[in-house]
DNA sequence: GCTGAAATAATGCCTTT
DNA sequence: AAAGGCATTATTTCAGC
């Protein structure tokens, strides 16, 4: 990293843990290709949910419990939540749906969008100049201007 | 890694460079809290294209290279796409919805999911026991194998 | 907030088990 | 497939500006 910015190791390394201290960077992964260890059945499901707002909350903690669950998104429309969800086949996504989603207290129905390809995945951000347009709505006011600094 | 799965270091180096060979491990990365970058607007983007099979994959390569699409998956149903995207806010959403996909070759409709609240995000993928059933269904036939040495 | 030197740790390569 | 030894190289710490 020193090197691609042409600074010094010991600055990178000050500003990475400066930036680890506010949150900003959050961690630190290796990338597993997922078809590679037996999960290449990708699938989004949207959740509707019935009850009251804590019931809601409840379900959405369940879900997010749920190995193969990899996203749980509160979403606006008809449906309360959208899952990303990968397991090993197709099979093993329906056995996913009936018997650890749908017995979850409060979800009413699943509807369930297979991928057949996926033709990007990055966790890359967009950070470039065009992209910066916004910002300063973050709930942390230190965030804006972090980003400037 | 070596200190938390009780072996050599040299041991796990030399394991890990196998799995990179074998594009088991893809890459590394440090992973930013979005909200904290100004990318605090998230949505799923479904989106119906026409014409031919050339056609729309063109359209799928022409949608990856937009870097606020982190993911592009084609997807069963009728919608072609469903994309992935991150914005500042909602009004960076629309200009982007508009400005960018909707002039896309093929695009004909967009129909967006905002998200309210994300309730888990992760890439860690579930490589326990419990979800190791199916399997050996990869492309790579050293993809199976190489789980199970 | 960056640099540079010194201490510390990781890596690549080898042999052995 | 993993451990251990060892030379090389990288990372981390710590003044100093």
């Amino acid at each position: 990293m020193a090197r691609t910015v042409g600074l010094a190791p010991s600055a990178v390394l000050e500003r990475l843990r400066k930036l680890e201290g506010r949150g900003i960077v959050q961690g630190y992964a290796a990338l597993v290709a997922p078809r590679t260890v037996g999960l290449g059945q990708l699938a989004f499901v949207a959740v509707r949910v019935s009850g009251t707002g804590e019931q809601e909350e409840s379900a959405g903690a369940r879900l997010a419990a749920v190995p193969e669950v990899l996203e749980v998104h509160h979403v606006a429309g008809d449906d309360c939540y959208l899952l990303k969800v990968r397991t090993s086949d197709a099979q093993h996504l329906g056995t996913l749906l009936r018997q650890r989603l749908g017995r979850i207290p409060g979800v009413v129905s699943t509807r369930t969008t297979v991928v057949l390809e996926t033709v990007k995945e990055t966790v890359r951000l967009p950070l470039g100049p065009s992209t910066r347009q916004g910002d300063g709505s973050a709930d942390d006011p230190r965030a804006a201007t972090a980003v400037a600094r």
